[in-house]
RNA sequence: GGGGGUGUAGCUCAGUUGGAUAGAGCAUCGGAUUUCUAAUCCGAGGGUCGCAGGUUCGAGUCCUGCCACCCCUGCCA
């Protein structure tokens, strides 16, 4: 038995004990760990509650309980500590070799990919969406937040069994998009022919252009109100979807997508769909969905009021409260507010494509898209995208029963409208199964933004971070700060002298720098707003992804050293060389239960990745991560294994070390986090 | 006005669903390795867990009320 199936048969056994021997049920039975080893490894405080219950001392019942739970397989005592805790010991010698069993072979971690063969509709398949963005200019560190947060979770559910779709919502014929299409006819008075151009120079970078012409424009309407006007025209040529305009606008969003894509693969980022607002627009998404919330009166006309000829989800529909101003000044405002869906020109804003979406996403639409290949990754995973008619051959995407959305906090209320709108529709199954991820924006820290030459008020240098700003072409470019992280890491690199081979020189930076940005990336819990800082960002010692690195390396230097003398050695074999006995010696008393910490800790892997997929909260496997590599630099310093002049114990040693690069290994695959040959 | 979030060491943050003696990293100071690489390890100082009540065997964690900061509250996306 492996850790994770101890702590299932503690808790059913405990519970069946409890009901057997006091004839009452405890509900959501906790598991901790004691604080300290010798006290066990599991723990449950439970008696506490029952104390109250059955009217008797914790301590007595624990007591009662204890007697009662042995033998149990895997648990070599029970012990009751404290007040009244009951803490089970486990086999140790059993669960090392559970472990070994369960790392062997190296890392069993399926690849995220959710291409399905077509016509199989999944409803065990679960959908994450992450990255989204507007397709206007370069990603920026928020963006490559969404995607390392996203790519994360949907690692931690692929390894954890399921199948995984990643999708990636494509604004296509948004405002951000016109906005730059304006800057394009009417700021830079460029041909479509010219743009075309543009995009294609390979000496220059087209998504940074449209990053400091998407900042020009918005000058531009600031100085010239009236060239606000323009705005309105390309949007609604990109919608309709032909002439000029319309062409333009999908080569610049398209050019830009595939900056993206490319961007996000350097952090070891991919997708399987880019789903596209123009297709929900020119398959008629919207008017289905329109249909099916005016069939089940979901929806509202009004004829009267602020949003008179509009189309609302009314308050009712179990909108969260938002709502206006208190009555008190006499208006007659009404205390609940309406969401608009339609305009009262007809046309549908964001949420109402959002809700069409999503339903697509849990098959209730009736409709589908078409898909085309649009990138092939090196290793071979295939990213869709969807089209108007598609390709026979294509797989079947969405028709889930679970989805996950990575967006920004900020937009918490109008994915709260979403779910509402579903509920109203008698989805509700299917509300409860649409998560909102959701994260805190990155902001720069004061310093920051003064190095990067904004002007900041005496009030923004008193705060703890101040935000970016697209609009104002403020902020740090996602390819700036990766190259930057490169430069740095190939610096620290060479003055190792570790090889004088430039491509791998060249190669090992890359993987530090991608460690360290997704690390930082991931250490903090989606709820914090990062403040960022080039100090904290571009650090390689202390909690960073590169210490993690080194960690592995570290064990397998010496494993290569090893097998120097010894050339037929596999790791993979020590387990066979270690007897129930010796594994029960070398754990036992003072001297082995920092081996056994090693053991215990690297046994945790499957159940922390479970407990951030519960929480939704990958930064808890950034942690145990963190506290895995911490614990075996402080073994690696006392006690050397090369130089052990015992050869059983040397064989355990190793064998520890195994264990634990393994177990280290498989959880920054995790996190997508890879480690070089040599640090 | 209403809704949500945050408040823990000088700084940046964890805190396993209410448990056992509040922890890391950075910064500061002091130490360690002729050895499997020091991108490392050990140690020290540093805390009114925003404030005040409450709930109970037990509260950083839950409830109430304040205070501070942030976000949202569009016929923008």
């Amino acid at each position: 038995m492996d850790y994770l199936e101890i702590q299932k048969e503690i808790r059913r056994q405990f519970a069946q004990a409890v009901r057997e021997t006091f004839a009452v049920e405890v509900a959501e039975l906790a598991l901790g760990i004691p604080p300290s080893l010798d006290l066990g490894e599991v723990s449950i405080a439970a008696c506490f509650e029952l104390a109250k219950m059955l009217r008797r001392p914790p301590r007595k019942i624990a007591e009662e309980l204890r007697a009662r739970l042995l033998p149990f397989p895997g648990v070599e005592r029970v012990s009751v500590a404290a007040g009244g805790y009951v803490n089970f010991h486990l086999d140790r010698a059993a669960l090392a070799r559970a472990l070994s069993a369960l790392r062997r072979g190296g890392s069993r971690t399926p690849q995220p990919t959710g291409a399905v063969p077509p016509g199989l509709v999944s409803p065990d398949k679960i959908l994450v969406e992450h990255t989204s963005i507007n397709p206007n200019k370069a990603a920026h560190i928020g963006h490559l937040r969404n995607a390392v947060l996203g790519d994360t979770f949907a690692r931690l559910l692929a390894a954890r069994g399921a199948r995984v779709e990643v999708q990636n919502y494509i604004d296509n014929t948004g405002v951000q998009v016109a906005d730059v299409i304006v800057g394009f006819l009417w700021l830079e008075n460029k041909t479509p022919a010219e743009v075309r151009q543009l995009i294609e120079d390979p000496s220059g970078r087209f998504d940074y252009h449209c990053w400091d012409l998407y900042a020009r424009v918005f000058q531009w309407y600031e100085s010239e109100p009236a060239a606000i006007a323009h705005r309105a025209v390309t949007l609604k040529a990109i919608e309709e979807g032909h002439g000029e305009t319309a062409e333009m606008a999908e080569r610049v969003s398209t050019a830009i997508v595939e900056r993206h894509l490319e961007t996000m693969r350097r952090v070891n980022v991919e997708y399987d769909l880019l789903a596209q607002e123009s297709e929900i627009l020119r398959l008629d998404f919207w008017a289905a969905a329109f249909k099916l919330m005016k069939n089940k009166n979901a929806i509202r006309f009004e004829e009267s009021g602020k949003n008179q000829s509009c189309w609302v989800l009314p308050a009712e529909a179990g909108l969260p409260a938002q709502a206006g101003m208190a009555a008190g000044d006499g208006a007659d405002e009404e205390g609940e507010e309406a969401k608009v869906l339609v305009r009262s020109n007809g046309t549908v804003t964001y949420v109402g494509k959002d809700i069409a979406y999503h339903l697509w996403k849990f098959g209730l639409l009736g409709k589908d898209f078409g898909y085309r290949r649009f990138h092939q990754y090196p290793r071979g995973r295939t990213a869709w995208r969807t089209t108007v008619s598609g390709d026979r051959e294509a797989p079947s995407f969405g028709g889930v029963r679970t989805a996950y959305a990575v967006i920004d906090a900020r937009q918490s209320y109008v994915q709260s409208v979403v779910a509402a709108a579903f509920r109203a529709l008698g989805f509700a199954d299917q509300a409860a199964h649409l998560h909102h991820f959701a994260y805190e924006v990155v902001g720069l820290t004061p310093a920051c933004a003064e190095e990067l030459g904004i002007e900041l008020t005496p009030e923004d240098r008193g705060r703890s971070y101040v935000e970016v700003s697209g609009r104002k072409g403020l902020g740090i470019k996602a390819d700036d700060l990766i190259d930057r992280l490169i430069e740095k890491a190939l610096e620290e690199v060479r003055a190792r002298q570790l090889t004088e081979d430039p491509a791998e020189q060249a190669e090992s930076a890359r993987i530090i720098a991608v460690g360290a940005l997704r690390y930082f990336l991931l250490k903090f819990s989606r709820r914090a707003i990062i403040a960022f800082d080039f100090k904290e960002a571009l650090a390689f010692e202390g909690e960073t992804g590169p210490y993690l690195q080194y960690t592995v390396v570290r064990a397998r230097n010496i494993f290569r050293k090893y097998q120097e003398s010894r050339p037929d050695f596999h790791a993979e074999t020590l387990d066979e060389q270690l007897s129930a006995a010796d594994l029960k010696e070398a754990f036992a008393g003072e001297a082995g239960r920092d081996f056994w910490g090693l053991v215990f800790l690297s046994s945790q892997v499957e159940s922390v990745a479970e407990q951030a997929i519960a929480s939704e909260e990958p930064a808890v496997v950034a942690k145990f991560a963190f506290r895995l590599a911490q614990a075996f630099n402080n073994f690696y310093h006392h006690h050397h294994i090369l130089s052990e002049p015992d050869p059983a114990r040397q064989v355990f040693l190793l064998y520890l070390v195994h264990l634990v690069e393994r177990s280290l290994m498989q959880t920054l695959e995790l996190l997508g986090i890879e480690v070089p040959e040599r640090m």
